[in-house]
DNA sequence: CTGAAAGCGCTAACAA
DNA sequence: TTGTTAGCGCTTTCAG
């Protein structure tokens, strides 16, 4: 059996209500003797808090939750280290929970572990709810954010522009006098494909480039969707620069490349999306359009910070995250 | 307010046990018909269960809780994927929690996070506890275990032979009549390091070669780690193999060298320690002695669910996972 | 098969 | 400043 309040408030002589007091830090209302003897008399029974206890009288935790995708993505470190600092920096817990993307059973496995508890706030990463489940999260009372995914409907959301990372990445590459310029690896339906495609395309219509579907090579940001994009465009290809889905991408749009003989950037330019650590791990480096995950981790306890304080326990803006392009070595002047 | 069993018990006209019981499946003990009329009114009402209630009341859940490092380890998530998987297999849910690998602080608040509520068991994904988080962590009467790291006393672990991987390593390019082989990366001082380094010196011996400490460049597994290596053995270099401690340091010795103009595997061989796809997208790719990390979480979680069961609520085991040899073609035959 | 009642460990009024 | 008391929402005897 586990020690409890009761437990040491027998043994130092005072109510249980005055040992709660000290430990819970309610630091008016008892003396400094008392506070010394309970915490003593704490650390020799080894007395540990029963949370369970506490959130079931208090209804609310210090927690927050993050649910993720169990899908390899990258960059989901990088704003998990994000939530993490603020939510440290703030006092709160956090707690991650897993859930395969696809399969809806997971999913509401995975919400209903952090919705089953009284959890401060609940932050999901790259992932796409079922409406089903979109609704069982908005039926709990908490507040919840998107993170590293829009909408085109009114759910919080934080990520970056995605047409702008289009529209950054394709104009980056023509100011260095690129006119042929493909695309490859993102998924055409979705809101973040379809916006990077619409950014893409807002650019090379600006610079008079008639737009050709041969140039763009869907795919699910995967390395083999890389490689396979550089397989279709061929060894002769005409194009003079790519733009990569993602860093993994434009590894397999590398890797392939240099199998043909294609030597980047002389003969061919590429930008990759995201810039995680792993563009400066290749060679050559890869120039790209780099995300601020991190801050969006921050920004998201942010958010649930705010919107406990104020009461509302509803996140209602949807936040882009500036991205910035960052000139590595996989790009280079046509000429 | 959110709703509960009492006013599902009052809408349907039944006792709250009678729900409670209905809504755990205590299958035996109602009629279909109620259990229908619980389960619609349930629905109608948006019920969900408070779980902070049902540990308080049960003093145990079905939670085991992962804590992890915030370092950048490439495998854990490796790790956290078989661990996932094995607890979903059992019913269980799983919550992660991050710990900077280095500040007790707040490695005890990690700690506290997973103990202050009845978790089932505790994983600690390469975690190096200070000895009164150890402490923290045993009085606890939660069954926990390390992975992916070994120890010299008698803490439960389950993770590769150290040992075994650094003799496989040396031996797979002993093999390939390699006789000047270094090694890049480890920690020299750590059990981890310091078995892999037996190792290595082991194999080395048994094949009638002179250690030679220029060979040892000892580093923290990182990319930089193998770069640096790489340099310090130099352009001229007489090694004609390396041993790298992770695919990170791989990767950099990899590049130093390609920097350098040597050509890998032509004029110098390397194996890589871990096996994470990074191996796969480099050029050449990589030959790796693998661990099967994947493994490692689905024999913790099982630990678990046998220490739980059995009642022992301790884990006493040490376990190492078999590691092997994927010849991929940074590696070649000495001619 | 179902209801009534007790209590898990803690906090938060309310008194003293 | 401290003690007393009443629950938080649920499960679980124990009766019926």
């Amino acid at each position: 059996m586990s020690v409890t309040i009761k437990d040491i408030a027998r043994k130092v002589g005072v109510a249980p209500s005055t040992v709660s007091r000290v430990l819970s830090n309610k630091s008016k209302y008892y003396t400094s003797e008392t506070a010394e003897m309970v915490r003593k008399a704490a650390r020799e029974l080894g007395y540990k808090k029963n949370q369970a206890a506490v959130e079931l009288v208090k209804k609310s935790s210090n927690v927050i939750a993050a649910v993720v995708s169990s899908v390899r993505t990258n960059f989901a470190q990088q704003i998990l280290d994000g939530i993490q600092e603020e939510a440290h920096k703030n006092g709160y817990n956090l707690i991650i929970v897993y859930s395969g993307s696809a399969d809806p059973e997971e999913q509401k496995h995975a919400l209903l572990t952090a919705i089953e508890r009284p959890v401060m706030g609940i932050l999901l990463l790259s992932i796409a709810l079922t409406d089903d489940n979109l609704q069982l999260l908005q039926s709990s009372d908490v507040p919840y954010c998107f993170l590293s995914m829009g909408f085109d409907d009114d759910r919080p959301f934080i990520s970056s522009d995605d047409e702008d990372i289009g529209y950054q990445a394709t104009n980056l590459l023509i100011n260095e006098g690129h006119r042929q310029i493909g695309i490859a690896g993102i998924d055409q339906y979705p809101y973040t494909g379809r916006k990077r495609l619409a950014g893409y395309k807002k650019a090379l219509k600006e610079a008079n480039i008639a737009i050709n579907q041969e140039w763009i090579k869907p795919g699910d940001y995967s390395y083999t969707s890389g490689e396979q994009a550089m397989k279709a465009f061929g060894k002769n290809t005409d194009l003079t620069g790519i733009i990569a889905a993602s860093d993994m991408t434009a590894i397999g749009i590398l890797n392939q490349a240099s199998s043909f003989g294609i030597e980047v950037p002389k003969d061919l330019s590429i930008v990759s999306i995201d810039g995680t650590e792993m563009c400066k791990i290749t060679r050559p480096q890869l120039t790209s359009i780099s995300q601020d995950f991190f801050q969006m981790g921050v920004t998201g306890v942010q958010q649930i910070h705010q919107s406990v304080k104020n009461g509302s326990n509803r996140i209602v803006s949807q936040q882009f995250i500036p991205v910035n392009p960052v000139i590595r070595k996989s790009t280079a002047r046509l000429g």
